[in-house]
DNA sequence: GCATGTGAATGGATTCACAGCT
DNA sequence: AGCTGTGAATCCATTCACATGC
């Protein structure tokens, strides 16, 4: 959890990655009946909770509901009904009082304010099995994030496709990958030893935001937001609780 | 982030999972100077920041560094020196004043107290290319994990195998593979849409934990330890500050 | 002297409870 | 009557600062 390798302030440490270093500004824009806020200024939770409302009120949109309360909302998803409203509060005002919030509206909101209504690029490197398996996640290929490229050093793999049809091009063109293609986004999925070495790579390349799924906690230079996400994190924790029996 | 589908109480929200019901029970085994402790006291937070700790501990040793001091492990990978000593204090004593922690020694210690000096068998349900991605990922093969089984509904993917050699079985087949071949953790690689009925199928199997990397955020009936791993959502909250340009 | 271990202080995040609208 | 939006209160995690011990 870090951007910038320097230690980071008082808030809850989500072990992932830190804040963007630097001054905060004005970076929020009217939408809708949204106010305008300072992104750097929105905790780590809140806009992990945003993401994740998203995804919810998707579901429900397939369901076909058109409205719900937060109470309701929270009851269905595992929520608090407050945390819920002031979460969206920072944004702005999404709801009828009396009444709830329109699921497609809500949606629509919040996905713009994710930065979802534009498009990412990203440029996948290393090409494994993990590799190769983001490259072809629909997730990661989808509601506004694209594939840009898949990248690896090794020969062998270099002109090669994945099952989804993805060439796996040369990491020594990422510079000029990234440059050419608009890259924004890089996804780290190489062998821990080679991590940070990658990370450095990327920031000679331009990325401002690096998503790493090497098990390794990598830091970055202030300026270039990088995110540490350990799979085997997940199912150690998980092995933590179970292990009480 | 939960277990059980109740709304739970105050802790920080990690967007994830919530803990686990039921009452607190003592369950911290002894180990060396390891103190007893209640696995369900321990926050989410410090649980995931123990597992990042051996992961950084692992990359000492391979360095070749016997000891290490609280100040100069936090500088290294971004942490804050008192948040490492209080973490550890949950559960024991085990650096020396003046000196600081032996890095294999801490390392043993933590590996044990997050229930990894045993072995975990999971069955990865959903052969996708996330799936097999998983099932054949090497941190979900080693350091405490086993793939015990990989499952598909499926006929046209049952029997073929993986990459790495794991063969596809018949979801069909699950009560059967977890009891006979003692399965205690479920990794879901399902479609959203189907997510929900596998993890019901999952506890009626009985397995007590569940990872789940569908794109829903599912809960579980009390006493089923569920965490919803979003893959988009780390790219998404990446999004949110990056789109601040 | 130096770094751990820890009670006390701080600062955030969550939750409460109610005012305000429909 | 019902539900949102929000200041105030609560709760928890982090950080501080120092006593403790090598």
């Amino acid at each position: 959890v870090t951007t910038g390798s320097d230690p980071r302030r008082h808030p809850p440490q989500i072990p992932g990655q830190v804040r963007s270093a630097g001054i905060a500004r004005r970076s929020g824009r009217q939408a809708g009946r949204g106010a305008a806020f300072d992104r750097r200024a929105v905790s780590e939770l809140t806009a992990t909770r945003l993401s994740a409302y998203v995804r919810c009120l998707a579901a429900l949109e397939a369901e076909g509901l058109r409205r719900i309360s937060s109470k309701e909302f929270a009851r269905r998803f595992g929520f608090h009904p407050p945390q819920i409203r002031k979460d969206l509060a920072t944004f702005g005002e999404f709801g009828v009082r009396g009444v709830g919030y329109e699921v497609s509206e809500l949606k629509r909101h919040l996905t713009s304010i994710l930065g979802l209504d534009r498009t990412w690029r990203l440029a996948v490197i290393g090409a494994g099995h993990l590799g190769q398996a983001l490259a072809d996640y629909s997730g990661f290929r989808s509601g506004g994030f694209t594939i840009a490229a898949l990248l690896d050093k090794d020969a062998a793999k270099i002109g090669t496709k994945t099952r989804a049809g993805v060439e796996v091009r040369d990491v020594a063109d990422l510079a000029q990958i990234v440059s050419r293609e608009k890259v924004q986004i890089g996804v780290l999925a190489v062998p821990a030893a080679e991590a940070a070495a990658v990370v450095r790579l990327c920031v000679r390349a331009g990325l401002k935001a690096i998503l790493n799924f090497a098990p390794v906690r990598l830091t970055a230079p202030a300026g270039v937001r990088l995110k540490n996400v350990d799979l085997k994190v997940n199912l150690e924790t998980l092995a933590f609780y179970a292990a009480a029996e």
